[in-house]
DNA sequence: CGCTAAGGTGTAAGCGCTTACATTCCCTCC
DNA sequence: GGAGGGAATGTAAGCGCTTACACCTTAGCG
């Protein structure tokens, strides 16, 4: 089924086929009806490709998430897609695991499909492809961490700020032994979070003792995490995990040993994906704004919208501390006791 | 960049280049290596637009799903990309939230596009297109229910024997008074697990008092399906729920009202999904077999594979009982007293 | 040494669409 | 009634690629 199928059955010229179905005006009313009438007749479906490559407007937007298996990307995916599916878009998503080739690889295809523009919601190091790549469509980086970049709109959430939050919030309710759960810290915008967490610790020291651990993304990651530390001696009375699937991994490993949330421990989250309201118990965490951040990148993608993020700008979205049952005042043994074994102050 | 200029880059013609890109036979091994360097200067790109448009086999395969938010859903998305990745494909992915208009819109998308194949991993009602899309590509349908059809591939699991084992498991318990946790019962493969439910709970009747209760897919439904079951009165000592998503709700809810499982109330999910384990309980589920899902998609789709799944064919995977934390015989109250207004037993 | 047969490489015709430009049509107005 | 002007439609040139086919080497053989 063609356009040129089409317009023979509807008796005119694929020009105004086109036009029809484009719906470019200049087409009489009882032209387009005929037209339309073929089209359905004819079950037409458009070659996207030829579509594409004849230069009409690609109306695809492209996006690459670093792990799709953790819902903070796969709800900010889904806002993305809503966002821009309201505006005549669709939205075709790719995956790393934090693999940097996939990234690569990633970007080509993306950019094989010419797609209208690309949105990377990665954490690994983005290669210096990037550079090119702005001079090529309009691309947003969420996250971008170091890797910010002159000509690319910049979306970041001011993860140095939550967790400074949490970890004077821990530090309010008393809390002394404090241990950090983080995954891929060498790369950048996952290292600031640990950053974060040992200088806001390290304002209190030497009363605040710190320890961090990492594992791979994702609650058997967090799991793990949570395992080592416990081993590694070091008694914290509060865990802040790099994300909230860290944390429901480290909830569990915490319920395995008989160790009591927030009885014994305290553990936080971050992100507050849908999954912290429902584990028991309830994770305190910092709320990111995916449904902002979604928005924001639809609009630095989309022409059409009034893009409040011009190339080279940095948007910085604020996260807001959630506070739910997975934190309280540590146990008087443990503020009064001050454990000998703390001796691992983090890393640094 | 285009074919052109990497052509006149290494002083060859298109077609040569074109060769050398699909490493086709019959290119001395200077030339290639020249084409190479090429492209590598040059930072070339393919245009997979054209490279479809021109007739290039192409690479690409689609595939649909009710609900991507479900890690079910997207656990089979990602091995399905994993294989197909590993043979030189890729998989763009659609997402219809159970919306029967966005599965036809999906479909259309996915036709434009050409992609080489498509999978519905969809619970709703598949429209009559369905049946002229097989003659366009390889279509293979996972759970397809009574839309199976004559001509597409066909993938399903027990869900009937998956239910069924539960049950029957639950009754082995001592449980009497038993319900069911469902969404969307209207679509056909969905009401088959309530029906099963049903049937095999009828088996035991009238010893066995059953209620089914629905509410759309999600934790966020599992609660509040829960919610109305407990406020309607009936007093089950287990509840069987459709998905281990839902189950999860229905744990939170449960857990809420100080109502211990499975001390009070036994719990079963469905699919065992990796935060089955991770929940507290650990859910008691069935386990259905998403790698092995993705394979056969990926057999049925791709041609090169020895395909074990020709069209007209239909394939049923088994699933397997997990028994986890979250079923236990119940209270010896219960099982004695037909009511009971469970005590608060609660937390950790 | 000339002929043939491959093997390498180039040429060019599309693939299905969009769009600038040309053409036709139908009114309107003098 | 004919000229002028929009509006509606048609024509055709690509978009970047693949591939059948033509062409030109080169090597092998008699």
């Amino acid at each position: 089924m063609t356009l040129d199928d089409v317009a023979k059955h509807a008796r005119v010229s694929t020009a105004t086929v086109s036009r029809v179905l484009n719906d470019a005006p200049g087409v009489r009313p009882a032209t387009r009806a005929r037209v339309l009438r073929a089209v359905e007749a004819l079950n037409y479906t458009p070659n996207l490709n030829a579509r594409a490559l004849a230069g009409g407007s690609p109306r695809t937007l492209g996006m690459i998430v670093s792990n799709i298996a953790n819902p903070f990307f796969l709800d900010i995916f889904r806002c993305v897609e809503a966002v821009a599916r309201q505006r005549g878009y669709d939205v075709i998503v790719t995956n790393t695991d934090y693999a940097q080739d996939r990234l690569a690889s990633g970007i080509n295809t993306m950019l094989g499909r010419r797609v209208a523009g690309l949105a990377l919601v990665v954490s690994e190091t983005v290669p210096d492809m990037v550079g090119t790549l702005a001079a090529q469509l309009p691309v947003v980086l969420y996250d971008g961490g170091a890797h910010r970049l002159q000509n690319v709109a910049n979306i970041r959430a001011n993860y140095r700020g939550g967790m400074k939050r949490i970890v004077e919030y821990l530090h309010a309710l008393g809390h002394r032994r404090m241990a950090f759960i983080g995954h891929h810290t060498s790369l950048g915008p996952l290292h600031e979070r640990r950053e974060a967490f040992l200088s806001v610790a390290e304002e209190y020291a030497p009363q605040v003792k710190v320890r961090t651990v990492a594992s791979a993304d994702g609650m058997a990651g967090g799991q793990m995490a949570m395992r080592q530390l416990l081993e590694s001696g070091f008694r914290p009375t509060a865990v802040a995990c790099v994300n909230d699937l860290m944390a429901v991994g480290a909830l569990r490993e915490l319920h395995a040993r008989g160790i009591s949330v927030p009885g014994d421990v305290s553990v936080t989250g971050f992100d507050n994906i849908s999954l912290a309201e429902f584990v028991t118990p309830a994770l305190t965490t910092a709320d990111v704004p995916r449904a902002e951040i979604g928005r924001l990148i639809c609009d630095a993608l989309i022409p059409e919208s009034g893009s409040v993020l011009a190339p080279g700008r940095e948007v910085v979205v604020e996260t807001q501390l959630i506070v739910r049952d997975s934190t309280a005042r540590p146990a008087a043994a443990a503020r009064s006791v001050p454990v000998a074994s703390a001796g691992a102050a983090g890393g640094r």
